[in-house]
DNA sequence: CCGGATCATTTAACATGTTAATCAGTTCGC
DNA sequence: GCGAACTGATTAACATGTTAAATGATCCGG
């Protein structure tokens, strides 16, 4: 929860901006990873801008009608999809970029630079351990009335597929 | 972004739990927020949950057919609604809690207790700095191309209303 | 009183989060 | 080679996030 608000008030700061330029954070992430590199796959940029597959492939739909970035079909593997940015979305990121910056440096001025380094710190420690542990898988749990209301999460009907993912 | 990622880190572990006895977060916040009061306004029930209006709008309309909470409007004041948890919530929050709390007390084993103090002052500290600092309101962005796509955000056709909201 | 302002909540409309399913391209065993 | 299994990306379906507008109730100044 206090990481939740932690978030939200640091984002409230950026949002203002970022609207103003017709970007939302998922936008601007993306667009801040495509601008570190020449091209990258779909399924390393989701990773890099922490977002899944869905929300990213709208997403890109998005920006590149906009031209903000451009996608083409690797040679060797037709799967993949090479995503980069298109000297449009560099020059957003250009303009919109020392205003970001200057939020931060607010942001690290009222809150402390040192403080600012230990919460970095700890929220890396925190992802480490908490990506060693494993995730208990609640076996056992009963769930005897998660299908009795009407829009309630986990309602889609069970399409009875065998787990494995052939056959397509 | 570091606190995008800290916090998915950390539902990572409860969310199975949840979903095994039918629950989102934010609805286990709801119940949580419901079992420590008798009954609660809406809106002061948006701020503990840390919901906006519209999403805690939708969900108790979902956990009362679910017969997990219920409402009824004040009598001093017709606008108002008075939500509380039922028997049957209260049940529920029962027999989560203490799966919950045994993963919390697992997470707060493998990161240390003394980290996670630290980092919860931490948390505290950054809400209460950007609470206290103006939000910047980007004057004279120009956003030349926000409007070129086609699903882009900020493009709901502004429908010139006045501003006010009386003459019902 | 009464009509405009304000307040609490809900609805509307669209973007994103999330899981499952689909689709197209590739790999591998035979 | 060919078909089953796998992989990368997208689509589908629904829940939630987010802003604006609508709705109904209360307040308040004349």
């Amino acid at each position: 929860m206090l990481l939740l608000r932690g978030r939200e008030a640091v984002m409230r700061h950026f949002r203002p901006l970022l609207r103003a330029h017709g970007l939302s954070e998922q936008q601007w992430r993306i667009l801040r990873a495509l601008s570190a590199v020449d091209a990258i796959e779909v399924t390393e940029l989701a990773h890099d801008a922490f977002l899944l597959g869905p929300s990213l492939s709208r997403i890109l739909r998005d920006l590149e009608t906009r031209k903000l970035l451009a996608r083409k079909t690797a040679r060797e593997d037709q799967r993949r999809s090479m995503v980069s940015i298109t000297p449009k979305g560099l020059k957003l990121i250009e303009t919109v970029g020392p205003f970001s910056e200057a939020i931060y440096a607010e942001i690290a001025r009222r809150y402390g630079g040192t403080q600012l380094g230990e919460l970095q710190d700890l929220l890396r420690a925190l992802d480490d351990s908490l990506s060693a542990m494993p995730v208990r898988h609640a076996a056992g749990a009963v769930d005897s009335d998660a299908d009795s209301g009407s829009t309630s999460r986990g309602k889609r009907r069970p399409v009875k597929r065998r787990a494995v993912q052939g056959g397509r």
